[in-house]
Formats: structure tokens, sequence, C-alpha cells
DNA sequence: CCTTGACCTTCCAGTAACGGGAACCCCTAT
DNA sequence: ATAGGGGTTCCCGTTACTGGAAGGTCAAGG
């Protein structure tokens, strides 16, 4: 199988893939006019991936969990702590674009948005903190 | 004022002063012996500059809001577009964290967690997005 | 046989917004 | 004279790709 191919079973762009091998997640075989030949193992490999990054997870948290994946000895503490870390750090992301958010529409609401020049988030943003 | 005094006075490393020179965002006057010279309105545009980026906005929106702000016949109409556009895109954000949140609380719950290597968090990864 | 077009390859540059660190200059105090 | 604590420029590294150039490969058609 070809890297479009992949790509297209995969939902990952060629691009992607080949970034991939590039930094050593996946090791796909050649054929011999230099051709990527994508196993039934390298897809899955590729799915796995592509799910582990819709979830957010990290390049690196990825590899973890890859090897973790193919490892049979594993821990599930293991893949479970590197899930918590993510988790948290996600709750953090959202508690801080959350409180953007809140500040945000309260400015936006607050301004007329018309001709004039006057602009209570122009105002706020020249303001210390202290007045906010 | 030398740098790090402005630094001090506006939160920001100097590091990041120095590259707002780079990108044109302030002009900073230089004294003789080379040393960049901050003025009450070089520290007016770092406070402003803080401020905004602190709410998330891009380099770019600060740039136009800091345009807007020094523009006496500025309509607020284009102070407001900026900020609305922003929160959308933060709305965004924070509902694709969520949907992420939400996923990978249900997977942590549901993994053991233990030196056993059965794992619902690769299963989930592993396995196509129908039956998730 | 030649060409065309769709593949594939590698490599290089750019993205956002800085941070680290090297190499070097300036100023003041001892 | 020297030590230290400023300052300066410049270049590389970060994250996870994306775009694009230059060129090799392959199957089909004339």
């Amino acid at each position: 199988m070809n890297i479009s191919q992949a790509a297209t079973a995969s939902g990952l762009p060629a691009k992607t893939i080949r970034y991939y091998e590039d930094i050593g997640l996946i090791r796909p075989k050649r054929s011999t006019n230099g051709y990527r030949t994508f196993s039934d193992t390298n897809l899955h490999q590729l799915n796995f991936l592509a799910r582990a990054r819709a979830l957010g997870f990290s390049i690196d948290d990825c590899r973890s969990l890859l090897a973790l994946w193919e490892d049979n000895a594993r821990a599930s503490a293991d893949v479970k702590q590197i899930a918590k870390d993510h988790l948290s750090e996600i709750e953090i992301k959202i508690a801080d674009l959350s409180a953007m958010r809140d500040t945000l529409t309260d400015l936006v609401t607050s301004c007329d948005g018309n001709d004039r020049p006057n602009c209570p988030i122009l105002n706020s943003l020249s303001a210390p903190v202290s007045s906010r």
C-alpha cells in the first residue's frame, strides 16, 4: 500500500505520515523503487496516532502511548498516568480560555460598535489591572 | 528608562520587548550607547500589549488594536469586530477542548490503572471511531 | 518509442511567539 | 585594573506540521 492509500485509510495527510516516519513514530518498509510500503500494522499505528492526536495528545505522548500499546506486558497505570496528565493540561487550558471568554464577552457587550471612537474595549486594555 | 525597568513595569520579559521592537510593534529610541530608552508612551504601549496578549489576542490583532488605540478618529466598530472574531475563536477552542476533556474523562475513569496490561484507553485508541 | 499525467521522493523554508545562550560592549564601584 | 551587572546582536530550538521546488517512477495512450 502506497502513501496516498495509507493517507486515505488513516485520514492523515501524506505529508503528516512522512513526518511521522521522519521523527521515528512509524517505520514503513520501502519497495525497490523507493516508495514507502504500508503494512496492516503500519495502518493500525497510523489510525492509533490519528485518534490520539485528535484527543490532543502531544507527539511525545503519542510516542509513549504507541510503545505501551505495542508492549503486551505494559501496566495500564502507565497509560492512565499519561492520560490523566494530559487531561489536567486540558482542564487548565479550558479554565484559561474560559476566563478570557468571560472578560471578552463583557467587553464586547459593553462596546457600542459604531463609528464613534469611544470604546470600552480599548479603555480596558489601557487601564491598569486593578481598575478592570 | 532601560529595558529591564520597562520589563519590570510592564510585566513582560526583556526578550519579549526586544521581540516586539523587532516586529515593529514598538519603536523605542536609543541612547548614545545603543541602549533602548523607553518613554512613557512606550510603557503604555507595552502595558497595552501585555493586557491584549493576556486576553489571547494574536500579535497581529495586537498590532491592529494598538493602531486603533492610537487613532483618535477610530470607529469602535472596528475594535469590536476584532474582539468578536477573537471571542469566536476562543469559543471554538473551548468547545474542542471540552469534547476532548469529556472523552478523556470517560477513558481515565474506565481504566483501572494497575499493573495489568488491559487498558480501555488503548482499546479505544485502537478501535475505529464507530465503536467509540 | 515518446509523452503525459499522476504518483512518488527528498529537501528547504515558513508558521507563532518567543526562550536560551553565545559573544561581545558599557558603566560603575572597588 | 578588574569584577559585576547592565546592555547589545545574532542564531538556534521549540510544536507539529504545511507548502513548494526539483526531480524520479509508472501506467496508459498515440
